[in-house]
DNA sequence: CTGAAAGCGCTTACAG
DNA sequence: CTGAAAGCGCTTACAG
């Protein structure tokens, strides 16, 4: 067990009253802002506290009045921006609304998640906002609401309908950018990236409706699995490239997939945009001056992040509501890649 | 002052113990690992814990012993991956060590970041890193040394030799890719991006003297100052391109700045690494899969986290050291760029 | 090897 | 408007 640092000796509210001539419990209602203190009696508390040096302890007060103002927050993945995106939103919201957060990221390992996990409850979160790792099941539900701890869980459903649950909507989106392709042209469209996952299956579900109702069949073998990162979208472009002809543009999984698209077809010498179209999905702040800069759905990454934020707050003051779902409506941006 | 979800009833270490026919006093000891209790208590111990669902209240005992195992991590900008990926190692290695981390994201204002560093003061931080937002100044390493806690300063030095520091060495990066550049043949390199602060000024020191090693007279009108983003670089590279002539090269501040700078060239049909050699920054890992792929100047990001997470820790255990400074040794990762 | 007692710094009824 | 007392859940000497 780590050790803190060993200050001095600390200034309590006794010295406080003491120095002041008051009682501990005056000086403690002065310094939650009490109006049941005479306004003479307050500024002078302040006055002496300043002077001491005093520092509230929370620690203390929040175990006397079994109060928390800590918030969890589980990342699956901070090396993708969308996720770094999210991140910001939520942690602006909570910082705003007064809460501290603690941040823990899983790299998409199960072990760790379940340890951080349990961390965050031995901290007394009042609260816990969870992206989960790939391959979470609902048992991470489970769990945490038997601790009778807050959750939203965020972008990956993991039990619909029985949790807070703030995401977008995937096929529509996917939908969406297939839609643009078409409408472009296109009729031998690739789909680039994303492997397993409630997104991965919704996403495809979007690509495929697309094509469907354009009355296009779709041709499996336009789909081109991989790691939802940059080295992913690349190695499945490449493939596409290598064992594919007539294709003139593809969607891809996620920005990132999108991006590893963009090198690989840089180096097979294809101008994206002229000689192929592309399409990214999330809209993160790199697609605009991605070279070229990439089409994509905007789905307000560090929006999501913020509306998880408001349903978890709304969580800890009506425990007993009923899940809420939050499911942001994406909307294309088109710049020079399509 | 939020409220936390109200239990139904902790389940406590009184509780426990009367259940196991004990005392208190015994059962903490079981759960501290005290290897004064005879085996089979400890065993009985543990299964009535387990039994009645009893979760250590880790804020009560640190109360008592004084003790804090948390640590906050202040970030400046989250949205650039460069910090994203010093967190992540920072993360990596508070957790791997028993910590738990609060996180803050100051996105550059200097209030926010005071705010943040009160909070995690009243929060009992057993230790504060810090990379700081521009404009900071070593008020804020007084201030945090003046409350007694353990502080690291990351990338951004505040107060040379009067703190615990960890960062890169600009000067030697940016010659290196200087250097670089010129054994290439070029002669006539901008440099593109960055405005302010003493990462800034390391950087441009390093590019001058480079330069001035191979005789070559600086010319000022060049240096293209630019937010530090990719809007910056974008932009610095578009006046570069618009006011310039003869220029076939440009280092840039960070990675972040040349990817604007790539779109830029991009949106001019010039042709990175065939008609102009571009340099970057730092080595996140976009750079592997940017279009295309972009040669940097590699700091080891995560790495760089990681170091401070050891020098805080360490100074943690041994709060009287001198302060100690870690500059890595910045390495030239070549891809297709140049 | 285990227990009784004091106390970490605060809040919260309850008096007055 | 202010004070005395009890207690949040734990740890830590001190006994035995």
């Amino acid at each position: 067990m780590p050790k803190g640092s060993s200050s001095p000796r600390q200034v309590t509210i006794h010295d406080v009253a003491q120095e002041a001539g008051l009682s501990k419990s005056t000086v403690s209602l002065v310094l939650q802002g009490s109006n049941l203190i005479k306004p003479e009696t307050a500024v002078r508390v302040r006055e002496v506290a300043q002077r001491l040096g005093y520092v509230y302890n929370r620690q203390a007060a929040e175990l006397r009045s079994g109060t928390s103002n800590r918030i969890g927050v589980v990342i699956n993945d901070l090396m993708n921006p969308f996720f770094a995106e999210v991140l910001v939103g939520i942690e602006r919201r909570l910082v705003d609304a007064g809460y501290v957060v603690f941040m823990a990221h899983t790299n998409e390992s199960l072990e760790r998640q379940q340890a951080v996990l349990t961390a965050m409850r031995e901290q007394g979160a009042a609260g816990i906002a969870i992206c989960p790792a790939l391959g979470s099941d609902k048992s991470v539900v489970d769990v945490v609401q038997s601790w009778g701890i807050p959750l939203v869980v965020m972008i990956r459903s993991l039990d619909h309908g029985q949790h807070d649950f703030c995401g977008s909507d995937n096929a529509l989106g996917i939908r969406l950018a297939t839609q643009h392709l078409l409408d472009k042209g296109h009729r031998r469209i690739g789909f680039v990236g994303g492997e397993t996952g409630v997104v991965m299956e919704s996403r495809l579900e979007g690509y495929r409706s697309a094509l469907a109702a354009a009355g296009i069949p779709v041709d499996e073998s336009l789909i081109f699995r991989a790691r939802p990162n940059r080295e992913g979208g690349h190695g499945a472009m490449t493939t596409l490239l290598e064992t594919t002809r007539g294709v003139t543009a593809a969607v891809s999984y996620n920005d990132l997939t999108a991006f590893g698209a963009l090198s690989a077809l840089g180096e097979h010498g294809i101008r994206v945009g002229k000689d192929f179209a592309l399409m990214g999905f999330d809209n993160v702040l790199a697609t605009a001056h991605a070279n070229p800069p990439l089409s994509t759905v905007d789905v307000r990454p560090s929006g999501l992040g913020e509306h998880a934020a408001d349903l978890l707050l709304q969580r800890i003051r009506e425990p007993d509501r009923p899940p809420q779902c939050y499911l942001g409506k994406p909307e294309l941006v088109l710049r020079q890649s399509t």
